[in-house]
DNA sequence: GCCGTTTTCGGCCCGACTGTTTTCAGTCG
């Protein structure tokens, strides 16, 4: 059983035991087993298989956990989630997801009427009944309707470039209306480059603070004022309704409100429960002194870290993954950044179903200051894209080695985005591969496999001695398509073996992979290319998120190939021929 | 239920805002 079934398992009992009244410790505990389980990167099956190992190895897990979990992949359950489930239906869960509705009114709504789905819900506040129920009311009904709506619209969570171009948005927006605001900035999951976020922080500090909060409120733009106070107000955005929290701060607690918001919660948990064993407290208002409350740090991130004797933690670190631990022994990773980049591996044209030509793409490619790209067009599979067939494919290797002749000022490489056929053996034949300065391989059909099956057909692919990149490992699409399963551990391992590299696909509807599987495979000993998937020039700039994407996955530059310079990459594309 | 640089027992992060309250519980982040 994967990890993350049984994560979701031991979590959806939390919500659960939240959900019947039970020690809100032990339910947090739950929470922490699952979270542990989830990120780890081995199978939990293997460990439990290990006569040499244990269970409880794995921080978060203890005695009770990893019972739980044996008997979870012995049957697939184990006793308290069946308790909870004859108590209570598994759709109450689902009504968590309503804002504005805790485990507590779950519970009550539960005991009084027996409701326990959203449609019912949605029929209590419409017949005005919930209000009869202790500390609810009209208000409540009308708040809860609100937020089903707002839950059926959309799941709840927004990519990544949409969040930052609404940052960009807002802050521009401020800045022309109120002058004497020294800072804004977004906070939360977009500043740690999580690939979805479910809301935007912003952070405002300067004499006038107080009135971006009522410009802020005053957008054209916003559709509801959920809350308003004096340093704090929130508010849904636009059509699509991402809600927008924004808050006015002193400059002199800039930093501990910086770090607080920025999260996550689970690294800011850790931060803290370090605080109170080194005798001090942190809240969003500075570190203080427990003895004498007294203030000691507050004005910027760094201080604070270090007076806890940390080095300042990247944001895209922070989720309590080892970085606290890694901070303290001084061997946080010198980190990959955007200025790191020499070229983009991945893009399309209208050779196949690219907006523009090789010609443009180059000369934007140029202007981002690269030193080299691979145009890498369809295979002939994607009939649709207009995909390459292997005469088109050697024709197309003979125009880019002319066009470097004459000199675009950047160096091309004629690539192919090459199909991996639902038995792993490769779109083009090998005469035609051959001819291509890079070859990358993808799937793009029969994507709902077994999972074995999915690993075979990988390993297959990974047989090609022409394949170079595997695209996008995962296929996952984000908001619209899970990744397909596979054993990812196998094929790191082969792809690490066989010197094939994996791609970060820096789409932000992709951003595959992601940074589990990235540590999973940079332990491995894989090593990554960046590469944006461009079907148009201006999706080059995407280039960012995917550098995002490897800093969440502890990457350094020399992790990723494209960091090379084109000589040096010259040569690593030579060496495997 | 987990965990240990005071601890194998007794703690477990911290504060703002809302709504229905007449002092605070619930929710959220």
């Amino acid at each position: 059983m994967e990890n993350r079934e049984i994560a979701r398992l031991i979590a959806e009992t939390a919500d659960l035991m939240e959900i019947a009244g039970e020690d809100p410790f032990r339910v947090r505990s739950y929470r922490n087993g699952a979270s542990a389980i989830e990120n780890l990167a081995e199978r939990v099956e293997d460990i439990a298989k290990d006569p040499n190992r244990k269970l409880t190895d794995i921080p978060g897990i203890g005695k009770g956990l990893a019972a739980v979990i044996e008997e979870i992949l012995a049957r697939g359950s184990f006793e308290r989630r069946d308790k909870l489930l004859e108590k209570y239906p598994p759709t109450a869960l689902e009504l968590l997801k309503i804002q504005g509705l805790g485990p507590k009114s779950i519970a009550l709504i539960w005991e009084h009427y027996r409701v326990s789905t959203i449609d019912g819900l949605e029929r209590l506040c419409q017949e005005q009944k919930l209000r009869v129920l202790p500390r609810m009311g009209a208000k409540l009904e009308e708040k809860i309707l609100r937020s089903i709506a707002q839950y059926r619209q959309r799941a709840g969570r927004f990519l990544l470039n949409f969040a930052d171009d609404v940052a960009g948005e807002l802050i521009g927006y401020l800045r022309s209306g109120v002058s004497g605001l020294d800072r804004i900035t977004p906070a939360g999951s977009l500043r740690r480059g999580k690939e979805t976020v479910g809301d935007l922080d912003l952070l405002v500090t300067g004499p006038e603070a107080e009135q971006a909060l009522e410009r802020f409120v005053a957008h054209p733009k916003v559709s509801e004022v959920l809350a308003r106070g004096p340093n704090k107000a929130s508010v849904r955005y636009g059509p699509e309704g991402l809600q927008v929290d924004m808050r006015a701060l002193a400059p002199e607690s800039y930093g501990a409100a910086l770090q607080y918001f920025t999260g996550s919660k689970e690294h800011n948990i850790a931060l803290r429960t370090r605080c109170v064993r080194m005798g001090y407290k942190l809240s969003e208002y500075g570190l203080f002194r427990a003895e004498d409350e007294r203030k000691v740090a507050g004005e910027t991130e760094e201080e604070i870290y270090e007076k806890l004797g940390l080095a300042w933690i990247p944001p895209e670190l922070r989720e309590n993954q080892g970085e606290i631990e890694a901070a303290e022994e001084g061997r946080l990773p010198q980190l990959i950044d955007f200025d790191d980049i020499r070229g983009d591996l991945h893009m399309h044209t209208v050779e196949s179903d690219g907006r523009v030509t090789l010609e443009e793409m180059a000369q934007a490619a140029r202007a981002m200051g690269y030193e080299y790209i691979a145009i890498t067009d369809h295979s002939k599979a994607l009939a649709m894209a207009n995909g390459l067939d292997e005469k088109r494919a050697v024709a197309f290797a003979r125009r880019v080695r002319e066009l470097n002749r004459d000199g675009l000022g950047i160096r091309i490489f004629s690539g192919i985005e090459c199909d991996i056929r639902r038995d792993g053996s490769m779109d083009l034949a090998d005469d035609a591969l051959a001819e291509l300065d890079l070859v990358i391989g993808s799937v793009h059909s029969y994507m709902n496999l077994e999972a074995a099956e999915m690993t075979d057909r990988l390993l297959k692919a990974l047989e090609c001695p022409y394949l170079r990149i595997l695209a996008h490992p995962t296929g996952r699409v984000l908001l619209h398509r899970e990744a397909y399963p596979f054993d990812f551990e196998r094929v790191a391992e082969e792809a690490a073996r066989r010197g094939v590299w994996l791609e970060i696909n820096a789409s932000p509807e992709r951003l595959d992979l992601h940074a589990t599987l990235l540590r999973v495979a940079r332990a491995r000993g894989c090593r990554f290319t960046i590469s944006t998937d461009a079907h148009h020039p201006k999706h080059l700039a995407n280039m960012r998120y995917g550098v995002l994407m490897a800093r969440r996955g502890w990457l350094r530059a020399e992790d990723v190939v494209n960091t090379r310079s084109r000589v040096e990459f010259e040569s690593l594309l030579a060496r495997r021929k």
